[in-house]
DNA sequence: GTGCAGCCTCCCCCAAGGTGAGAGTCAAGG
DNA sequence: CCTTGACTCTCACCTTGGGGGAGGCTGCAC
């Protein structure tokens, strides 16, 4: 139980007098005794290894709060929480990753062969909705609830292009502001009535014609999706879009205001949390 | 040339208010016009397409003066930029990904297969020395200096594990702050003196017969090596040596300072800007 | 004219320390 | 015992990139 000062505790540690004193009064590193009179800090030699052990975890990036909380814990507990913080850390590097490759192709001029701007004609439908204002983890669940509202008294298949299932955003929806979010389903015009009763819960409205902009999404780039937090791609895809429309002169404004941002989900199979179907982003124009 | 006020501009470009003024404070993003009476801000539309940009490079974390540049290089040029600062955090990353992967590894009881610890000894010998203060990137071209001595008149062959070059840590060498670092070179006793007279810049010493505790290092971990930064192997090898000095009882404090870390270079080929010697880390004891 | 949304500046707050000022403390040498 | 020099203390301000709110103007519509 040898006693050290601080300046020891440092040199072994690697740690500066700052930041010692900053765990100190965190509650990270206390001091195994504080001199009452001269208020010197004094650690035990055996806090050399926890000081080592929060140097590494601070490389890490990891807030004091987090290193203290995992300091209290037992050591495999510990193991799984920093597993748990570097998978966080992978993901948000991949999608940084896909923005630093996106940027210096674009500045460079390489027209990036991702996000191709296609065009297609909507014709004047009847849809069935099902709208709310959720945030951005509630329009992935308000899909689920959608989609299970149509399997529950199944009807004719209506799927291909033409019937793909999509959602609308209508407002800013992200992870602490929501927006409305409507889910839709195309159905043929001439058994619109018969299936608004079918399907109580759901809205029968109509929209009217037009063409929409889209870029097709990677198939792992659902909106905060089954797995995981909100990509880049989304991102990217807009700014494509908007790209395409500027450089076609179209004003998106009034458009979008009238028809919203879309996600068409093209589903091939079931949707487990594994597999996420196909889809793409579209802007409406007219 | 369409004027838009703060709020409108905070929408198209999804940065926040307060973004957008601290961006003008520190004249990344600049107001089109500033109203005199007032102090409205009013931005161009075209300005919306650089702010979409400002807040991209944000989210790699890209330094606003840095951004401030940016922006004012030609395309070609910011894209080179981009790429280089994104080469240098994949490289961070990297480091980091190491550290992260031995930490859990360590906390969830497996002994980790790297940084094994193996013990050598070291008889009493002669040495041919090269000492200075440098700093961590110093070190490396001492090192080449070194070698560059011993080869300008070359002597018979000394190498194999007996003869190995080495080089000594006598205290904390970091990027910013420097240290005596000192290259060695093993030679036979009896050879000793005529040496010393043929290569006059270096000293002869003799070091007292030890043992040394060591780790063998990766290819690519030299110390600031030819190609890059620090590498986080140095810290776990260190690592892996206070534990083991523990493990075994041995007060590793005073025979460090007698004889310091070193590290071991078994040159095979020439040293290239792309190829660094095996080497391995040591830490003497009695 | 009046209401209200939008905008302004100013101030304090966060993490995780770095830097320095001014004062107190410890241990060793004279 | 006293001094000196190395250590250490607290306190306060600076950094980056904003967030939050107070209190006060502005611009525009009705």
């Amino acid at each position: 139980m040898e006693e050290i000062g601080i300046g020891e505790f440092a040199r072994r540690s690697r740690l500066s007098l700052k930041a010692l004193r900053l765990y100190d009064e965190r509650g990270v590193l206390v001091p195994a005794r504080v001199d009452e009179v001269s208020g010197y800090r004094y650690y035990d030699l055996a806090q050399v290894e926890a000081a080592r052990l929060v140097a590494m975890l601070r490389q890490l990036d990891l807030p004091l709060a987090a290193i203290k909380e995992l300091l209290a814990c037992d050591p495999v507990d510990a193991a799984e929480r920093i597993a748990a913080h570097w998978r966080e850390v992978e993901s948000v590097h991949d999608a940084r990753r896909e923005l630093a490759d996106y940027l210096v192709n674009r500045l460079s001029g390489k027209r990036s062969v991702m996000y191709e701007v296609g065009t297609r004609e909507i014709p004047e439908r009847s849809l069935l909705c099902l709208k709310r204002n959720v945030d951005e983890r509630g329009a992935w669940s308000l899909g689920k609830e959608f989609i299970a509202i149509l399997r529950e008294r199944p009807l004719p298949k209506m799927d291909g292009r033409e019937g793909a299932t999509f959602s609308i955003y209508w407002g800013e929806v992200s992870a602490d502001s929501d927006g409305p979010v409507e889910w839709c389903s195309p159905v043929p015009a001439e058994r619109a009535n018969e299936l608004a009763e079918h399907y109580p819960e759901l809205i029968l409205r109509s929209e009217p014609a037009h063409r929409e902009a889209y870029v097709a999404m990677p198939n792992d780039a659902l909106p905060a999706g089954p797995g995981g937090n909100p990509s880049v791609h989304w991102q990217l895809a807009s700014e494509a879009l908007r790209a395409w429309a500027e450089e076609n002169g179209i004003n998106a404004e009034s458009a979008l205001e009238e028809l919203g941002m879309r996600i068409t989900y093209f589903v091939t199979g079931p949707v487990t949390k594994t597999s996420a179907p196909d889809c793409d982003f579209a802007l409406p124009f007219t």
